[in-house]
RNA sequence: GGUUCCAUGGUCUAGUUGGUUAUGACGCCUGCCUGUCACGCAGGAGAUCACCGGUUCGAGUCCGGUUGGGACCGCCA
């Protein structure tokens, strides 16, 4: 049992000339010889060790042999700093322990990269090594904003009458949505088990039981390729209630991020939040999920350039189309004609076929396409809100290229033109989203949000005549351009969860095989309900201020979803594969 | 599935037109050092230039392939 009066972080003035225990690991050790000083750390801080001969010859020599990240306990006094010795950038650099016994606990070897924020190891060493890596003070952090997080949102949500219930990780495959991560059953060789996409279907079944108000933190899995903000297991703070509006649910989900930015970032957040629909959110900011910490929207100039003697413009507009602008404000002088080149290069992979440039200089428009605006450039100028300086960026071509290729290049200005101000939370709800959207790759219309999406009051009678065009039940909660969370009100009658699936291209019996016992539990006293889910890891990165979930997931996949520390995934003796009468084929060793 | 970039001591990295004893920093080792905190000073060790093949008198460098990794598009109800 090693002793251990408090963590060496917390050492403080209060010690003073105490005699205190501390462990931890060994990050420096600076020797002048007879005087050696050891900077130990914990999950806290760091806190000065002294040796020296005079205060103890035995614990000065063993000093000497200490080396990075050994493992030590040391028993000591705490004394003030000389003056001259104090470290304002130390927390605990008043003081220093003057150390009369130490301990070696563990040696290490020589770290593969320094156990310090600024490290500079790739992300595959990092990961390799992640124990070492999760030493490092900003990844403990990060960590521990997660667990933050999740102790404000169980403190909210217990307090609102929310009961937590588990829901089953080996579940049934299901059709629609991301693929599956399947497991084989042993017991019925050739049959299998998916882990849960998202705990949907089960936190329904709990509602019809008459739990009305559930959550949990909830594992999902999707076999999907992997992104900065995506892994293919990730946490959602997930819940549900029966009888409530989806106003009211959003009430709620807003109680718990309060709660959070109130706990964890000392943040009182003004609630509720901003709607904007989904419509808005496209036309006016080329995105689902919009970052509202800046300006620079998307300007429709379709009616305007309807009649131009620009052809790539009223072309566009004649077709069907669009033509839209934003202005990157004092952007003229800072990108050359072949930088805005590269950024069009940029936007082709979003289908935009060209990238129209203005510079407004003393009230005039300069630029390849100028001539074809020279007559109109005052109004142009004007209509926009342009000053001198601006870059004017415009797409011309169809709704959906239009926003996609403006959308992301409004963020992409934002960051680069350093317009997005830092430590500011931009929280915004999404709302009245379409209930389908079309897939151009398999041609066929899908759920925009899930098969179980209510659609709109006034939209129920379009399931029978024109369905695509309905709008939903669903909201997105969106918080600095991310999709923080989603969730909609759920169908809870047969009678329109039928003709749904059916406008989803269901069979009754396709239907009844994949999703027969919710079916069925409609015919059971199936009450109105709703419900959303939070993605943890987006919000804990967010809080953290990182760019990447890996940074708040203490073992994550690498982009190629392998883990480098245990190289999972990994073969498996063919005894196993016998017993769950699997065969592989064509899988070579590595 | 696609696009693109990358791979050089433990770590990060330079390496020009194909000819160098393969550069530097940090780290590591040894010695000296009683007020350091990016300690300092002196010395030292450490490289299959990812792998396979090709071109060439000669390849870290050029070409082809393989493997591993990063970012992005598709995908992610």
């Amino acid at each position: 049992m090693v002793k251990r009066t408090t963590y060496c972080g917390l050492v403080d003035e209060k010690y003073l000339n105490q005699e205190i225990d501390l462990a931890g690991w060994v990050q420096k050790r600076r020797s002048l010889g007879n005087l050696v000083f050891i900077d130990l750390r914990d999950r806290e801080g760091i806190v000065q060790l002294v040796f020296s001969q005079e205060i103890n010859a035995e614990a000065l020599a063993v000093a000497e042999t200490l080396r990075s990240e050994y493992v030590i306990s040391v028993h000591g006094k705490v004394a003030a700093r000389a003056e001259s010795a104090v470290n304002d950038r130390m927390k605990t650099g008043k003081i220093e322990v003057e150390v009369t016994e130490l301990t070696v606990l563990n040696k290490s070897k020589t770290p593969p990269f320094d156990i310090a924020d600024n490290v500079t190891a790739s992300e595959d060493t990092k990961l390799k090594y992640r124990y070492l890596d999760l030493r490092r003070p900003e990844m403990m952090a990060a960590i521990r904003t997660r667990a933050q997080i999740v102790k404000s949102a169980h403190h909210y949500l217990d307090d609102h009458g929310f009961i937590e219930i588990e829901t089953p990780d080996l579940t049934k495959s299901t059709p629609e949505g991301a693929r599956d991560y399947l497991v084989p059953s042993r017991v019925y060789p050739g049959s299998f088990y998916a882990l849960p996409q998202s705990p949907q279907l089960f936190k329904e079944l709990l509602m019809t039981a008459g739990f009305d108000r559930y959550y949990q933190l909830a594992r999902c899995f999707r076999d999907e390729d992997l992104r900065g903000d995506r892994q293919p297991e990730f946490t959602q703070i997930d819940l549900e209630t029966s009888f409530l509006s989806a106003e009211e649910i959003q009430s709620l989900t807003e109680g718990v991020i309060a709660q959070v930015m109130h706990d964890e970032k000392g943040i009182d957040v003004k609630l509720p939040f901003p709607r904007i629909t989904w419509n808005d959110a496209m036309a006016r900011y080329g995105s689902d999920k919009p970052d509202l910490r800046f300006g620079m929207e998307l300007q429709d100039l379709s009616e305007f350039f309807k009649d131009s003697a620009f052809k790539v413009f009223s072309g566009a507009v004649a077709n069907g189309g669009q033509v839209k602008a934003i202005v990157a404000p004092q952007a003229a002088a800072k990108y050359s004609r072949k930088q805005i080149e590269a950024i069009q290069e940029y936007i082709k992979r979003f289908g935009a076929k060209g990238l129209a440039w203005l510079k407004v200089d003393n009230g005039e428009v300069t630029g390849p396409v100028a001539k074809f605006v020279k007559d109109q450039q005052a109004e142009l100028i004007a209509k926009l809100g342009a000053q001198d300086g601006d870059l004017l960026l415009f797409v011309a071509d169809s709704k959906k290229v239009v926003a996609d290729s403006l959308g992301y290049l409004r963020n992409f200005l934002a960051k680069e033109l350093d317009l997005i101000p830092a430590n500011q939370y931009a929280y915004t709800w999404v709302v009245d989203w379409p209930l389908f959207e079309y897939d151009e790759g398999d041609q066929h219309w899908i759920a925009a949000h899930h098969p179980f999406t209510m659609p709109n009051e006034e939209d129920i009678h379009l399931l029978d005549t024109d369905p695509h065009a309905a709008h939903a039940q669903s909201y997105d909660i969106v918080l600095n351009g991310y999709e923080l969370g989603g969730g909609s009100i759920r169908i809870h009658t047969r009678e329109i969860q039928e003709k749904m699936l059916k406008a989803l291209d269901f069979t009754l019996e396709q239907a009844q095989e994949q999703f027969g016992f919710l079916l069925d539990a409609m015919d059971y006293g199936f009450p109105p309900l709703g419900g959303l889910a939070i993605g943890l890891d987006r919000f804990a990165m967010l809080l953290s201020g990182r760019d990447n979930i890996r940074d708040v997931i203490a073992f994550p996949k690498n982009s190629k979803a392998t883990e480098p520390m245990t190289t999972a995934p990994s073969r498996v003796a063919s005894a196993q594969l016998d017993e769950l009468g699997l065969n592989v084929e064509d899988a070579p060793e590595k």
